[in-house]
DNA sequence: TAAAAATACTCCATAGGTATTTTAT
DNA sequence: ATAAAATACCTATGGAGTATTTTTA
């Protein structure tokens, strides 16, 4: 059986009439006689009673008539979703990033841009260390991920660079240096004897490396205390007194007690924002997505330095 | 688009190999693939990604695929609906009975064989009088009907007899002729000073013109007292000794107090029972029924005159 | 008898087959 | 280099067209 026969058996019960029908479809009334019969052949079924003025369906035929508007609806709803799947407008998509990624304005306003823009498109957010980010990826558990440092092993990932924004001297409140003129910069040797609380290596290894080179640069290797296992736990030691940090400006808007703030003067490590993928990954929503990131990055003015 | 197209398409998805999916659909790859892509075009859709050792499908040939599956089943399910509504063995039947009928044992025997038998038929029972039962053959809203008597005007209706039981007397208990030997039959003539009560004449037409027509040939024309609506009621107005009737043999099955049963002498008139149909109906459900009904006719040995 | 469906036939579009080339790793 | 898909081309099945006959109330 093709779908030619439900259709044309669709068309005949409706008309009540093969010359009517044939009409309707474009075609003569002989060849859709003979697939009609061919249907009712096949199916060894009569799904017409021919009178002289017309046809009307069996009882069969009706039962036949209801079932197959709905298969030729149900074969719509296939292809319509089938093509918005294509499309990207139909899937789903898992979007990672860093505890560090979501305080920079620039991730929520994407992820809002998408979901308006895309609501077929069911949405997860999963915030995990950069490595587990990674894995996730290589592992299909994750689609997207925002990430701020440079990949170890880039195999298979792809990263794209979105937006810099300058990292911050992260003080407890009441240091000998976060008094004085606040907007001030500060070189970064003026921090040689300070206890530096840093992201855990294994983590972020990137965020890690990059503050320990910048330290390098400035001519001296700063002395390392707690490691925290996520931004935020940075910045509650550097609260506590244990130390300083240094971090992301965007971090300065979660208005965080006891925590003051300084820029740092020169070549200071600059804190960058990424977006990782799979190389070569061709899901739909996954290429909507990524083109909706570089579209909103172009266009953003970035408030961060405020 | 036709059915080909996705009988084709899932048997490469399933493989994920068009070669193989070829050989198991008793074809050639190239013309396999033509298809593939024909529906690809139509769609305007990649449904596989083509790799060097076979192809993978896309997330809109995951999407596609699943619907696909559910397509077919679904004509599965409707080509199965078809042929049993064809064969009766699916659909509704309305099956009505006078007041009296369901009394005879065949009526309910024959009821319960064909739930039994057609458990997908939807059956509805409907009593009611021989006249609205007619009318409503006429108005399909009875598909066939038990009565007991003829019909007046049979335009457009079959009527299969199908039982026939004799009539016996029903006298108020107490009554000088219900005493005394109880098993012998009593000639009609006896009665011809009795008040009869009968069965209204404009629901069954037929039994009451029969009792009377009986009276007139026995040499006596019947005084007639009150007239009930149903079966039942006449038997109650002789239960209340306001008269004696005439009834079918089966009514004794009721077990009613007060009244008690005489049978009759000579040409006694007797009480058919039959089916009426509409003429040339071909629901497949009423023909079964008709075959079930004429069937257990058959095979019946009357257990009514125990 | 009259309208409509079924049959008989013819034709051609296209599904499917055969041979070969292209592609991707 | 190799396996598999794509392309080119051919064949023939069967869907559709034309003319006519049969059916049914």
């Amino acid at each position: 059986m093709e779908l030619r026969h439900l259709r044309y058996f669709i068309a005949v019960a409706e008309e009540g009439h093969v010359t009517r029908a044939a009409e309707k479809l474009g075609m003569q009334q002989p060849p859709l006689s003979q697939q009609i019969r061919a249907l009712e052949r096949e199916l060894d079924v009569q799904l017409f009673r021919r009178k002289p003025r017309g046809v009307e369906p069996t009882a069969a035929g009706h039962a036949l008539l209801a079932d197959a508007r709905a298969i030729l609806a149900h074969i719509d709803h296939a292809l319509a979703t089938t093509r918005r799947t294509a499309r990207g407008e139909q899937g789903r998509i898992c979007v990672g990033f860093t505890s560090s990624a979501p305080f920079h304005p620039f991730v929520p306003r994407v992820i809002r841009a998408f979901r308006d823009r895309y609501p077929l498109v069911s949405l997860t957010l999963e915030e995990s260390g950069t490595t587990e980010l990674i894995e996730g990826l290589r592992g299909e558990r994750v689609d997207a991920a925002f990430i701020r440092t440079p990949v170890a092993n880039p195999e298979g990932i792809a990263v794209t660079p979105l937006l810099e924004e300058p990292m911050l001297v992260a003080l407890p409140q009441g240091h000998a240096l976060a008094r004085g003129s606040k907007t001030e910069a500060l070189a970064l040797k003026t921090l040689a004897a300070e206890t530096f609380i840093v992201y855990r290596r294994p983590t972020g290894p990137g965020l890690y490396d990059a503050i320990i080179a910048a330290c390098h640069a400035s001519g001296f290797s700063p002395r390392v205390g707690q490691e925290a296992p996520r931004i935020v736990s940075t910045l509650n030691l550097v609260a506590a007194g244990l130390g300083v940090s240094i971090v992301p400006a965007s971090l300065q808007r979660m208005q965080m007690d006891g925590v003051a703030y300084r820029r740092l003067k020169g070549s200071a490590p600059s804190a960058p924002l990424r977006l990782a993928l799979r190389r070569h990954d061709t899901a739909p929503p996954v290429r909507r997505f990524l083109d909706l990131v570089r579209q909103t990055a172009r266009t953003f003015d970035a408030p961060s330095a405020r």
